[in-house]
RNA sequence: GGGCGCAUAGCUCAGCGGGAGAGCGCUCGCUUCACACGCGAGAGGUCCCUGGUUCAAUCCCAGGUGCGCCCACCA
């Protein structure tokens, strides 16, 4: 056979028995009643896997199968979001090549496209999980726009209009010249851009000052915005601007006199320290305007073109008209300079294009009250982020929490169950309403604004089960027990799936919130499709094995932010062949019966397994991860292989020293199984091959062998001897079963005998000397922990030994 | 501007009060019959800087410096 152990097929193979036989289904193989429920993060209908997904879905599928494997009911269910903004985005895009939009279709039609577009490319993501190895109830599929979720949405939003937290308000908000809609603080992504910042002079209407000034400057990025200045404010303190304050100046271009106002908000140190306040197209500015009860005008349209209220410029872009703008400074000579200025302005994540701010009519959610609950739920613990640090943030983001815009003026989304009357009265209820809840008027008409994609994703955990209805799945499986996501979603989805649990379901969704790390690119950029610094995680499976690919993921799990590194998918595919290679040594020879007690290196070897095993299981427990793959390589490599393998291969052919090593093999390999299930199983199905139940995804976990630590140290001493003996040639005293081991591993006949005994002489009397200086500080030995001490008085008895072993 | 985090071997990262570690890379020696995608031996570090706490600091504290990410209304 070839010596090297091939994922793929085997792979695939497993993931498909996996499933057929049922054993991803939930509660399969659960030996009691109590459940393990991991709340899948729903990726993005028209999502592909990437590095973020492949990483936690391999943190799941390890939490998922440690407990299947414990005997739980576990359920792990998928789904989709239908991710309103994205996938509109999607769409637009492609009919935008057909040369047509969808405000030529008109919204039924572009809504079927919708559906035609997932039905033909949507949903796929799922089959790339299977390809992790991912063990997802893969039959529970549900996807937010399915009618029993719909209705979940509906009658969730009904419940807030009771409560009385939904209210409609007219305010600024980020608004997408593209998308046509209002965009939340949280979807904007603020970029670093090159712009010039143009210094405009606007001359005093009475006049020159009394200090002979005849105008004042302004510094703006935006001159088209000038058209809607309505005053211009500088701050209270600044000696430069004391005469001008409450004198007039005339804006230039539309020639309008406007205020100069006072207020604190302006930065003296800013540009020329004067500030032109248009509150129609500016956040800090409406704040100004509001507060001085200043005139809001807007010159600029929800398309992103200068208005009607922009008279010779209206139907013009914004760059035009700047360029007019200027162009009338410069001709007027009211242009004091334009300079080079870089700074971040809010684009839209989904299709980068600028925000523009602007007053717009929204519907929005209170959040004080409903914040509440859930903050003490935090507060209490009832619910922990990890890390620690991420628990402190996300209790932060409930103490200042701003109210929520949830309308979205886009065509795909779950629309708003909101109906108006020709009076204006607004009925909100569910099913729809026959007539006006005030006047009785049979007229009504939808509100046509869709809801914020993640107001359906906040109901997640209990919709997916089946709420509003009390289903049978709903009883058993709610509350959860893990979330495990980003870190950039901790307000937009965790805490929101928080407030809404606590809110229909009188529960905390889930106890623990795993934030992952965020795999960077090697060079320390960002991964992303359009910095071309994407790393399809398909592609490193099929270089390297989906089990690989786990391992090297969960070591990069640790740290906040950490580079993508091969080598540690290297050294996963690297553990799996060895694991499979040292399967086939013991699955070769032939045995012959020869009964004896156990030796040294079993007792050895199985209570290190049990050692490494409680060591995992702790840091599992923790959600820590990283350490732990590292600890079974370890054990692997080291300390199964190089040493145990190596010490029995001379007496494999007795059946004693087989069923052994097969039992220990076997103790291995559920350890193993939820970082690398493929290779596991597959070894495994050489000596279970019967029922499903002979299956690693579902076998049990056996109780510890129950050796003693004894052995532990006995096999340290043989592996110190063989250190000494390979640098120095020389062996130190061993036990008969010791020296046997020693002889069986290091082959005395072909290592090196000519090392350097001398040298080794020095490093223990080195050794030997800070020992007894150690020892000899009384501070040390009275104030430092007793083991600690102890350890140290072991040590030099230990290289006092082997010293006068050498030199004698 | 605020928050979080990072700085340890050439690279990617563990360790986090008492002897500096792993993987990859590098050097040397090994066809040893599970694995040459292997085995063994080795080279390579003022554990970012400066102070402080301690009998003892890579580890704890304070302040620098340099990075990264998130959040935020300097036009």
């Amino acid at each position: 056979m070839e010596p090297l152990y091939k994922p793929h097929g085997v792979e695939e193979r497993w993931q498909r028995t996996w499933e057929e036989e049922g054993l991803y289904a939930a509660g399969a193989g659960a030996r009691h009643d109590k459940t393990f429920v991991i709340c899948v993060p729903p990726p993005n209908v028209t999502g592909a896997l990437h590095m973020g997904h492949a990483l936690n879905g391999s943190i799941q599928d390890l939490l998922m199968r440690w407990h299947r494997m414990r005997g739980f009911d576990t359920l792990w269910q998928p789904g989709y979001d239908h991710a309103g903004i994205a996938t509109q985005n999607v769409v637009e895009k492609q009919l935008a090549l057909e040369g047509t939009s969808r405000k030529e279709l008109g919204r039924e039609a572009f809504v079927e496209r919708v559906w035609e577009h997932l039905d033909a490319t949507g949903k796929t993501i799922m089959g790339q999980f299977r390809r992790l190895g991912a063990s997802m109830d893969y039959g529970r599929e549900r996807f937010t726009m399915d009618d029993a979720y719909i209705e979940a949405v509906m009658r969730f939003f009904v419940h807030l209009w009771e409560r009385g937290w939904l209210y409609r308000a007219n305010r600024l908000v980020n608004w997408c010249p593209f998308h046509e809609t209002a965009i939340s603080d949280l979807e904007v992504q603020h970029v670093e851009v090159d712009d010039a910042l143009t210094y405009a002079r606007y001359p005093f209407a009475d006049g020159p000052l009394a200090d002979g000034r005849a105008s004042l400057t302004i510094a703006t990025v935006r001159p088209a915005t000038i058209l809607g200045d309505v005053a211009v404010a500088v701050n209270p303190d600044d000696e430069r601007y004391r005469d001008a304050i409450g004198k007039e100046v005339v804006a230039p271009f539309v020639e309008r006199p406007v205020p100069v106002i006072a207020d604190a908000r302006v930065e003296k140190e800013f540009g020329s320290g004067a500030l032109k306040v248009t509150p129609g197209h500016d956040a800090v500015d409406f704040g100004i305007g509001a507060d001085h009860g200043l005139p809001t005008l807007t010159v600029i349209g929800p398309d992103g073109r200068m208005n009607e209220t922009a008279g010779e410029l209206a139907g013009l872009t914004q760059e035009e008209a700047d360029e007019r703008v200027v162009a009338w400074l410069t001709e007027h000579d009211q242009l004091e300079k334009r300079e080079s200025y870089r700074h971040s302005v809010g684009t839209c994540e989904r299709c980068h294009t600028r925000i523009e701010p602007l007053i717009s009519l929204q519907w929005w959610c209170a959040m004080e009250e409903p914040a509440r609950p859930a903050l003490d739920a935090l507060r209490e613990r009832r619910v922990r982020y990890h890390p620690e640090s991420q628990h402190q943030f996300a209790i932060r983001s409930f103490e200042e929490i701003p109210d929520w815009n949830i309308s979205r003026q886009l065509w795909w989304g779950h629309q708003q169950p909101l109906w108006y009357c020709p009076d204006g009265h607004v009925t909100c209820t569910w099913p729809p309403p026959e007539a006006c809840a005030e006047c009785g008027s049979a007229e009504l008409e939808r509100d046509p604004d869709v809801l914020d994609t993640w107001f359906s994703s906040a109901l997640w955990p209990c919709a997916t089960l089946g709420w509003p209805e009390r289903t049978p799945e709903l009883e058993r499986y709610y509350p959860g027990n893990v979330n495990s996501t980003a870190r950039e979603i901790i307000r937009l989805w965790e805490n929101r799936m928080i407030w809404t649990g606590l809110e229909v379901m009188e529960e905390v969704p889930f106890t623990d919130v795993i934030i992952h790390s965020t795999i960077l690119a090697a060079d320390g950029r960002r991964m992303s499709k359009s910095l071309g610094t994407g790393l399809d995680p398909l592609d490193v499976i099929a270089k390297y094995g989906a089990d690989a690919t786990r391992y090297g993921l969960l070591k990069m799990s640790s740290t906040q932010d950490v580079r993508f590194a091969e080598g540690a998918i290297e050294e996963g595919r690297k553990l799996a062949n060895k694991l499979w290679n040292v399967s086939r040594l013991l699955l070769s020879k032939r045995a012959e019966p020869v009964s004896r007690p156990q030796s040294l290196e079993e007792r050895w070897i199985l209570a290190r397994i049990d050692a490494v095993r409680a060591e995992v299981e702790e840091a599992w427990a923790q959600f820590d991860f990283s350490p732990s793959v590292q600890v079974l390589y370890r054990l692997i490599f080291d300390d199964f292989c190089d040493w145990y393998a190596e010490a029995i291969k001379p007496r494999l052919g007795e059946s004693e020293v087989r069923a052994t090593a097969l039992a220990a093999l076997e103790r291995l390999l559920l350890l193993l199984h939820p970082v690398m299930p493929h290779v596991t199983e597959e070894i495994w199905s050489q000596f279970h091959v019967d029922s499903p139940l002979g299956r690693l995804i579902v076998a049990e976990w056996p109780e510890a062998a129950g050796t003693h630590a004894a052995d532990l140290h006995a096999f340290d001493r043989v592996q110190e001897a063989a250190a000494i003996f390979r640098r120095s040639g020389v062996v130190v005293e061993l036990e008969d079963d010791e020296l046997r081991i020693f002889a069986a591993v290091v082959r005395p006949e072909r290592a090196k005998t000519n090392g350097n005994a001398e040298a080794e002489l020095a490093r223990l009397r080195v050794e030997v000397e800070r020992g007894e200086r150690m020892l000899a500080n009384e501070k040390f030995v009275a104030n430092a922990k007793p083991d600690v001490v102890e350890a140290e008085r072991e040590k030099l008895a230990r290289y006092r030994r082997e010293l006068d072993a050498l030199s004698g």
